[in-house]
DNA sequence: CGGACAATTGATCTACCTCAAAATTGGTGG
DNA sequence: CCACCAATTTTGAGGTAGATCAATTGTCCG
């Protein structure tokens, strides 16, 4: 059953962090005994905006989020796409004041938890620590690498690379598998996230789809040449850090 | 004096974590004795590679370093810019496979510092990790103001941003002030950070100049208008939390 | 003084953008 | 179950910011 208890919001943390660190007894425990506000949002909600001074963090049980920013004359740019397990503004716990938004992409059950708990669980447990802080070190080189795409690549190399990306993320945590996954964003959204119109994402896709790389189906996403589309990408999966670590 | 003490390279890190956070005598002895591998080195030399797996992290105590990736035909993507106090490839502490390589940008004053002795020191030290932590979460904060800028602003307006921001990351060091500061890097490492044509930034140098914005002096950067560059580059100094944090 | 590197200029080209309209899709209420 | 609405996707046409290539000039350092 892959990584959506409602009733154990707490176990899809657990499940992500024993995905990159090994737990004592005493750590599983403690995390699971955090205080958790679970709520379920529509589509297109803020759940923290530029601006705020938070004071709780948002894991994301089940769905789907993106963080954003927008600029001068109704431009955005997506900085980030997010799955159950992730906690896309784990940042705020030491940086006080938000520099973006985050907000679901589809309807999402999110799990509030209190700085001040986390605070508290990583001043006691530094493992936990360590991995939260590994965590958002991951977010940053996932940064680097859409950098490198909007700065250095072609938006058919972009597109064949985020698709890499996502498809990995959701096998890593049981939402893909087969060359298929979700695909839930629409195509402004994948525009706003690689530095391109919404006109050249479309044409862009047509061109993948008659070379035969992918299909698309409703909002799944068919992966038809893996190698392929590595290639086209050249797509390296070190950055994300799949793999588990032996323990600091 | 600004911030480049040779003989005791340590007080370069103290200076900038005392600028972030609150430190103990303790944790002031704690950091101070912290074991130093201090080396000199010349302009354009690889600290870390692509692929490399550290056992220590590298102190800038003097001069210039950049991290960059390389990727097909000789194309490079630069994603920062380093000046004393920083440890650019902290990171490496938690992530062990490095996925981009440093270099120094000028020459420079090193000191490597091994990650066994940092984990000693933050695992006695919740609040020096989070200090440490919170710095690669700025970190982080840079990465997505660059992705705004190559992914939705003009080279123009991108020219503009970075200047506001190593300027008072300058400042912020002692290193720059009355609207000027160090500026080392040549054109091409400027297109390569922004992702544009070196002969396209030479170009917008000389607009910006035309339009009395800033002035070249050799390495030098002078800012004739800085409320007309922070207007163009829609710059909003939050994202590099210069201010000083209560202690969490 | 020489050699290498960096900045500058000119000319041409193209990937991607903008604007605007048409076709398609999916969700919703009756 | 169908009809309708709003949001998306798709198509067309024309424009431009910035790329590429290649040559020239300037500068710094040993």
């Amino acid at each position: 059953m892959p990584f959506t208890s409602h009733a154990q919001p707490l176990a899809t943390l657990l499940h992500k962090l024993e995905s990159i660190a090994t737990l004592s007894d005493e750590e599983r425990g403690a995390i699971q005994s955090l205080p958790a506000n679970v709520r379920r949002l529509k589509a297109g909600q803020d759940i923290v905006r530029d601006g705020d001074k938070p004071t709780q963090s948002c894991l994301l049980v089940e769905g789907w989020a993106f963080r954003y920013k927008l600029i001068h004359e109704g431009r955005r740019q997506i900085f980030s796409f997010h799955v159950p397990g992730d906690i896309p503004d784990l940042q705020s716990l030491h940086i006080h004041t938000m520099d973006h938004s985050l907000a679901t992409l589809t309807k999402a059950t999110v799990a509030f938890i209190p700085h001040e708990s986390l605070r508290e669980l990583t001043r006691r447990f530094p493992s936990i620590a360590e991995a939260l802080w590994r965590d958002t070190l991951v977010d940053g080189a996932i940064f680097r690498e859409w950098i490198i795409g909007i700065g250095r690549r072609s938006a058919y190399e972009r597109l064949a690379h985020l698709f890499c990306e996502l498809y990995l993320k959701l096998q890593a945590i049981g939402l893909a598998g087969d060359y298929r996954c979700a695909l839930p964003m629409t195509q402004g959204e994948l525009a706003d996230a690689l530095g391109l119109s919404n006109v050249h994402v479309n044409r862009t896709l047509q061109t993948m789809r008659g070379h035969g790389l992918i299909a698309l189906r409703g909002n799944m996403l068919i992966i038809e040449r893996w190698n392929e589309l590595l290639r086209v990408a050249e797509f390296d999966p070190t950055y994300l850090q799949l793999e588990k670590q032996a323990a600091g």
